[in-house]
RNA sequence: UGGGGCGUCGUUAAGUGGUAUGACACAGGUCUUUGGAACCUGGUUCGGAGGUUCGAAUCCUCCCGCCCCAGCCA
C-alpha cells in the first residue's frame, strides 16, 4: 500500500516503533486489526485498519495480520466475517494469507489456562454472576476474595477440565486470575477467563462449552502471532496491566499494547449500539444506506477508498480524544473526485427555456470536456435545440446584487453552446411563478467563446429538453444537525437531532444523454451542482438513479447564508 | 473520598527550554466557458495560578475541566 508523496506524518506510536528499531528491541514489526465479527465495519474502524496496516507497509519487511475476534458465540455471525473481508479488500487492504482467528487458539489458550492453574496463577470460582458482581467491590471500595480462592492446583485442574467436559451448567462455574481483589484497577480483581456456555460457535460449532473471554484471549492471540505492538483504542488503557500480567504468568513473548483515541466525526454517531437503532427504528433503510458512516454506507454514497485512506492519514494518531470536522473528509473526497470524476450536466429542477431565434427541429451536437482536470478522459458529445431546460435556481426575476445568473435581460452562457439573452419570462397566472424563459442567442458564441471578447457574469449548465433522459436523484445531506448528537441535552436522545432533511428525493431529474447508460457505482460531476453516484441497488437501465456524494463549494450558497434577503 | 487517561486557533494535529507551525473551516482577493478547481493574503491560540530560568507550550507545585473502568461484551 506504500504510495510515493509527502512522508507520513509522523506520531507517538511511529515513535516507540522507531525507538524498538533503533534500540534493536525489534529488527520488524507485526500488527493486527482484530474485529470482531459481530457487525458492520464503519469509518471509525477504518482509522484502526489504515493505522494498523498502514504501519506494517511503512517499515521494512513488517506485516499486517487480519485476526477475528470470536471469542463470544452468541454474539458473532460468518456473514459479519464475510463483509469484514470484503470491506477491508475494498479499502485497498491485503492481509495475504494471514487470515487468523482467536478461535483457532481455543486448545492452546486453554493448555495455557491449565499451565496457570497449575501454577497457582488461576482457580475455579463457583460464584453465580451476582455473587461475583457483589463481592467485586466498587469504584472505591475493595472487593472480598472467593471463597474458592485457594482451592488447590489439583482440585482446580479437576474442575476446569470438568468444565471443559460439560459436567457444568451454564454460568455455574468460571476460571479466574487470582490477582488482587483490593486492586485499584477493576480488571484485576480476579478477572474471569473461562465462563460456561453452551452456544454454537460459527466456526468450532460445538467443540466447546467454555469459551475465553476477551482479556484471556487477546493478549495471547496477540503473542502467538508474534504481533510486536498491539495497537488498540482508550478504553483498554485500564485493560494493559492485565494484559501484561497474563503474557508474564506465561512467560511468553510479549507485545506491547498501545492505546490511541478513536476516530469520531462530527454530524454522525459511531457507536454500534446507536448505529443498529437507526436500522432498527427504520431512521435508515438498512447498513448500507448512503447516510450511514459504515464503510458500506460510504461505498454507496461514492465517498472512495482513497478519500478514506486520505482521511486517516490526516486525522492523526492521539491519545486526546476529539472529534474531526465531517468537512475535513468532504475536502478530501471532493479532492479525490475532482481529478477522477467525469463531467456531465443534469437539471435537478428543470425551467424551461426557449430560444425564439433558433429554428424549430434543429438539432446540434456540441463538443464537451469529460474532465478539465484531466484532458485524457477525452470530449463527448451533447445535444443542443431550441428547448432547453436550466436550473430554477438559475434565474431570478428580480435577482439581488450579488445574483448574476439568467435575468430578464440579462446574457449569459450555456455551457459549451451559445451566450443567451433573456427577452421574457412566461408565468404561471395562479402562482406567478416563471415556467418558461424566453432567450435569443448569438450564433457567433457557439461553442461559448464570444469573438468579440465580451464577458458574462456567470456560465449555465443546461440539457435539451428533446434528448434529455428523466433520472432520479436522491440528494444526501448529514444526518445530523449538531455537531455531536451524542453530547444530548438532559431529557433528549441522540435522535433528537436528526437532520429532517439528510434526504430529499427528485423522481424525475433531466440528465444529459450521455449518462442514460451509466453503470452502477460510476462516480459523475454534475456540472455546478455536486458529485453523483450511480446507485448500485436502485439503479437499473432506463431507471436511473443517482445518490449525491457531495455538493460541489457553493459561493451563491454562502452568500445566501450571509444575506438571507438576497432571495 | 479508588484506578487509568487527556487539555496548543472554530476543529484537528506539530512543537521535546530559545521567533508558536500545518491542514480543514472562516474572511478577503486573483483567475476562470463549473460562483467548481487552482493560486494569493489574513487571525496570535498553549485550561488556570504560582514557581525555576536570561528565556517556559515544554521543567516543578497546586488547582480546574473533560473522558474511561464496578459484563461470565469486545
Amino acid at each position: 500500500m506504500t504510495t510515493s508523496g509527502p512522508a507520513p506524518a509522523t506520531h507517538f506510536i511511529r515513535e516507540i516503533i522507531d525507538e524498538d528499531l533503533r534500540t534493536g528491541k525489534h529488527a520488524r514489526i507485526q500488527t493486527r486489526f482484530p474485529p470482531e465479527p459481530n457487525g458492520y465495519l464503519h469509518i471509525g474502524h477504518a482509522k484502526a485498519i489504515c493505522l494498523n496496516f498502514g504501519l506494517a507497509a511503512d517499515y521494512p519487511n513488517s506485516l499486517c495480520n487480519l485476526r477475528f475476534d470470536d471469542t463470544n458465540p452468541t454474539k458473532e455471525e460468518e456473514e459479519f466475517v464475510q463483509s469484514i473481508i470484503e470491506d477491508i479488500r475494498w479499502l485497498g487492504f491485503d492481509w495475504e494469507d494471514r487470515l487468523y482467528y482467536a478461535s483457532d487458539y481455543f486448545e492452546k489458550l486453554y493448555e495455557w489456562a491449565e499451565d496457570l492453574v497449575g501454577k497457582g496463577k488461576a482457580y475455579v470460582c463457583d460464584l453465580s454472576a451476582d455473587e461475583i458482581r457483589e463481592s467485586r467491590g466498587t469504584l472505591t471500595e475493595p472487593g472480598r476474595e472467593s471463597p474458592h480462592r485457594n482451592r488447590s492446583p489439583a482440585e482446580n485442574l479437576d474442575l476446569l477440565r470438568r468444565m471443559r467436559a460439560g459436567e457444568f451448567p451454564d454460568g455455574s462455574r468460571t476460571l479466574r486470575a487470582k490477582i488482587d481483589m483490593a486492586h485499584g484497577n477493576m480488571n484485576m480483581r480476579d478477572p474471569i477467563m473461562y465462563r460456561i456456555l453452551r452456544a454454537r460457535h460459527h466456526r468450532t460449532g460445538d467443540a466447546w462449552c467454555i469459551y475465553p473471554t476477551y482479556d484471556w484471549a487477546h493478549g495471547q492471540s496477540d503473542s502467538i502471532e508474534g504481533i510486536t505492538h498491539s495497537l488498540c483504542s482508550l478504553e483498554f488503557e485500564d485493560h494493559r496491566p492485565l494484559y501484561d500480567w497474563f503474557l508474564d504468568a506465561l512467560g511468553v513473548s510479549h507485545p506491547r499494547q498501545i492505546e490511541f483515541a478513536k476516530l469520531r466525526l462530527s454530524y454522525t454517531v459511531l457507536s454500534k449500539r446507536r448505529l443498529r437503532r437507526l436500522v432498527e427504528e427504520g431512521v435508515v433503510s438498512g447498513w448500507d444506506d448512503p447516510r450511514m458512516p459504515t464503510l458500506r454506507g460510504l461505498r454507496r454514497r461514492g465517498f472512495t477508498p482513497e478519500s478514506i485512506r486520505a482521511l486517516c492519514d490526516r486525522v492523526g494518531v492521539a491519545k486526546k480524544e476529539s472529534v474531526i470536522d465531517l468537512a475535513l473528509f468532504e475536502h478530501l473526497l471532493r479532492e479525490d473526485l475532482n481529478k477522477r470524476a467525469r463531467r456531465a450536466m443534469a437539471v435537478l429542477r428543470p425551467l424551461k427555456l426557449v430560444l425564439v431565434d433558433y429554428p424549430e427541429g434543429k438539432t446540434e451536437e456540441l463538443s464537451a470536456v469529460n474532465n478539465p482536470e484531466d484532458p485524457s478522459m477525452g470530449t463527448r458529445t451533447v445535444p443542443f435545440s431550441r428547448e432547453l431546460f436550466i436550473e430554477k435556481d438559475d434565474f431570478l426575476e428580480h435577482p439581488p446584487k450579488e445574483f448574476y445568473r439568467l435575468a430578464p435581460g440579462r446574457e449569459v452562457r450555456l455551457r459549451y453552446a451559445y451566450f443567451v439573452k433573456c427577452v421574457e419570462v412566461v408565468k404561471d397566472p395562479a402562482t406567478g411563478e416563471p415556467i418558461e424563459i424566453r432567450c435569443t442567442h448569438d450564433p457567433a458564441t457557439r461553442g461559448g467563446d464570444a469573438p468579440d471578447k465580451r464577458k458574462v457574469k456567470a456560465t449555465l449548465h443546461w440539457v435539451s429538453a428533446g434528448h434529455a433522459v428523466a433520472a432520479e436523484v436522491r440528494l444526501y445531506d448529514h444526518l445530523f444537525s449538531v455537531p455531536d448528537p451524542t453530547d444530548a441535552r438532559e431529557g433528549k436522545d441522540f435522535k433528537d437531532y436528526l437532520n429532517p432533511n439528510s434526504l430529499a428525493v427528485i423522481p424525475s431529474c433531466r440528465i444529459e444523454p450521455s449518462l442514460a447508460a451509466a453503470a452502477p457505482g460510476v462516480h459523475v460531476q454534475f456540472e455546478r451542482v455536486g458529485y453523483f453516484v450511480v446507485d448500485t441497488v436502485d439503479s437499473k437501465p432506463g431507471k436511473p438513479v443517482f445518490n449525491r456524494t457531495v455538493t460541489l463549494r457553493d459561493e451563491w450558497a454562502r452568500i445566501q447564508k450571509r444575506h438571507p434577503s438576497s432571495r
